[in-house]
DNA sequence: CAGACAACCTGCTTGC
DNA sequence: TGCAAGCAGGTTGTCT
């Protein structure tokens, strides 16, 4: 999704915003807090919140949840769909001061929508990047693209816990869900139910998360129903899934029947011969 | 601390 | 065709 903005959003003026529901923010809700009268300078993300921050500092983290959306249309363009949508931005390319030291008028370009069916996604209104990665992102892990064996070692060492509930928890690793860490634990040859603890080649486990993620935002991300990007381009890397979504299907590796359970409350498949 | 569970929502699929 | 139940990519709080 920051990819897909990154053509989009710096460098363009936010002129105003329609707030058509307020329960999803959280923090200052005013057009001025939703960076109204801003210019977008750079987009910053951890784990799965996006960060749009302002050349004034003014920053807006945004999580997309389950169902979320973050629709950029170009002007004069209509969404797909018009229902839930909760928040509008109109923006427009700032006027640049021409030679004559006049400023041309600015011009209106587009628009960015935040919408969420099932609203369990969030935006959250910061004063200045810095509180929110001193606030908000400070309780979560290391990024999960990035991962290391140093890091992710010693917050393994002490979880008596399955590795599958351990990778889900943000705040030891931020960034997989539940189909990245399904498809990590399958990529790294894991059991998900073992201890989290017990695991032994952390190295092998951080490459496979690094290389799982690295292949699905290659592939656009996994379009299973709502996911798009800022253009409205589905992913494709559901197609690629080597367990998640493929319960009882043979394994890609083996052959042999994938299994599908209930673990750290969640659906998780994997296979009981290549993840010991 | 870990784990179970519910809650927050809508919408799609399945089974009767 | 209709209706109810079940399920879904995430997070957070409560209780055991």
């Amino acid at each position: 999704m920051r990819r897909s903005l990154l053509d989009v959003l710096p460098g363009r003026a936010v002129v105003s915003v329609t707030r058509r529901r307020t329960d999803i923010i959280e923090g200052g809700r005013t057009g001025r807090h939703l960076l109204r009268g801003a210019v977008v300078d750079r987009l910053e993300r951890r784990g799965k919140q996006l960060a749009i921050v302002a050349a004034d500092g003014r920053t807006l983290c945004v999580h997309l949840g389950m169902s979320g959306q973050l629709l950029h249309l170009p002007r004069g363009a209509a969404p797909a769909r018009a229902d839930h949508i909760h928040l509008e931005w109109r923006l427009a390319t700032p006027a640049a001061s021409g030679s004559n030291g006049r400023a041309d008028r600015p011009q209106s370009d587009g628009r960015l929508l935040f919408r969420d069916p099932r609203r369990f996604g969030g935006v959250w209104t910061f004063a200045s990047y810095a509180e929110l990665t001193d606030t908000r992102w400070s309780l979560l892990g290391p990024d999960a693209a990035e991962i290391s064996p140093d890091q992710l070692g010693p917050r393994l060492e002490r979880a008596r816990r399955p590795i599958k509930a351990a990778l889900l928890d943000q705040s030891v690793l931020a960034g997989l869900g539940n189909i990245y860490a399904d498809e990590a634990l399958h990529l790294a040859r894991i059991a998900p139910d073992r201890l989290a603890c017990d695991v032994r080649d952390v190295a092998a486990l951080c490459a496979a998360i690094r290389a799982t993620l690295g292949r699905a935002i290659e592939a656009g991300g996994s379009t299973l129903r709502d996911y798009v990007d800022s253009r409205g381009e589905s992913g494709w890397f559901q197609l690629k899934h080597a367990v998640y979504g493929r319960g009882g299907e043979p394994c890609r590796s083996c052959g042999r029947a994938l299994r599908s359970g209930s673990i750290a409350q969640r659906t998780t498949v994997w296979c009981k011969s290549c993840q010991q």
